[in-house]
DNA sequence: TACAACTGAATGAGCATTCATTCGGCGGCG
DNA sequence: CGCCGCCGAATGAATGCTCATTCAGTTGTA
């Protein structure tokens, strides 16, 4: 029922100049901050008038939500079918981890607004955070439980602790590559993240290059 | 030198008001955000006239950087001085994370600036990225070299991935912390935090408390 | 002609910043 | 010692500008 886009009025306008302002609003929040973005930036990026605008989105902070929630629905619904394919836990989140890395990986302006934009006030990150970030982390929180379920992952650990480090790792590591001038692709980073989730630094043995320690 | 924050002019006001309207800052952005709080929300706040406010600031976004500034100067020469002291770069990951979790967790206001305000434009986030955060990503860094380079560390995982996934994992767990309602000490998660950063979910068949590294 | 989609100039609210004015305290002078 | 006049901090109303939003009018199509 919230944020579904399209503004209150009739007959369902143009499906493509829809997306079309979408996008160009996220380009321009991208590069200028949502509270330093003009309607007129994005009607002018969009190539169209700036009242045009007002008849695909109520207003302003519509558009903000329509694009965050748009993305993150799509994420989440093909997310979920992946992972529920795999056995594992471990695989599990290894295939989040790429998953995640990878559709901002692949949208970089989509990236800075869910990086920067997003978290702009507690009142955006809170609201965002009850309705979505909770989902994914549902998601994540359902794959630890499970390892711990089965012996596989610790359980000394706290399975909310534990989602929040995951989730947190690869966040930072978006946030890092957006703020990175060097071009590299995100999604190769997921499997170190997901390693050192599941190992550690330390290496607890298991792992073929890591050193003993000190004897 | 950039933002020492006293407003270019003469004689050096009155210390106590220029901290008055700082603290007052920093709730207020903590409260709003900073493109929704008013400089007279601020010198409301800080019980003084609006105008007396640019006495001590040049303007809005001053305000912000100098209590961002300030605060990331006096924790950063805190935790180069603790860290010093340790000698094992285990030992200093532990502390850097208490010490990080322990400042955020000890001023919510402060917190919810940090985690939010400062990340509202890819501007903001790049400067203070470029002179702060690199700062204390390299204290990370140096504690995971030394690690990697007497063994205690594995050596096949990025010094720059693993730095950031530290990194990482803190920063959700402030985030988490100041979006959630529950009150519960932030600093008391720092020691499980380091422990899957250290150890992993799998745990690599050390799963006592508080691992030591080397037998 | 009728109707929907679109346009973009006009409106007006909100707010950072300025600045003419007030006020309190201090040093010098009678 | 007490009074005067100055200085600069503090004040807060006025200014001016920046947009988000609206709406009267235009365009194009059935």
């Amino acid at each position: 029922m919230p944020v579904t886009g399209n503004a209150s009025s009739g007959t369902n306008r143009n499906a493509e100049k829809y997306q079309r302002i979408l996008d160009a609003a996220v380009a321009v929040f991208a590069d200028k901050g949502f509270f330093n973005s003009r309607i007129s930036d994005i009607a002018d990026r969009a190539s169209v008038a700036d009242g045009t605008v007002y008849l695909y989105f109520k207003n302003k902070e519509e558009i903000l939500m329509t694009a965050i929630n748009t993305a993150f629905d799509a994420f989440m619904s093909h997310a979920r079918t992946e992972v529920e394919k795999l056995p594992s836990p471990a695989q599990r989140l290894r295939r989040l981890a790429f998953l995640h890395l990878n559709a901002l990986g692949s949208n970089r302006n989509l990236a800075v607004v869910f990086q920067m934009e997003l978290r702009q006030s507690t009142r955006f990150l809170s609201e965002f955070s009850h309705h979505h970030m909770v989902e994914y982390l549902r998601l994540v929180r359902a794959a630890i439980h499970e390892g711990q379920a089965s012996g596989v992952f610790r359980r000394d650990l706290s399975e909310k602790i534990a989602a929040n480090c995951f989730f947190g790792a690869l966040d930072e590591m978006v946030t890092s590559w957006v703020l990175s001038a060097h071009e590299y692709r995100l999604s190769n980073v997921a499997g170190s993240v997901v390693d050192i989730f599941l190992n550690g630094m330390q290496g607890g043995g298991n792992h073929a290059v890591a050193p003993k320690a000190i004897p």
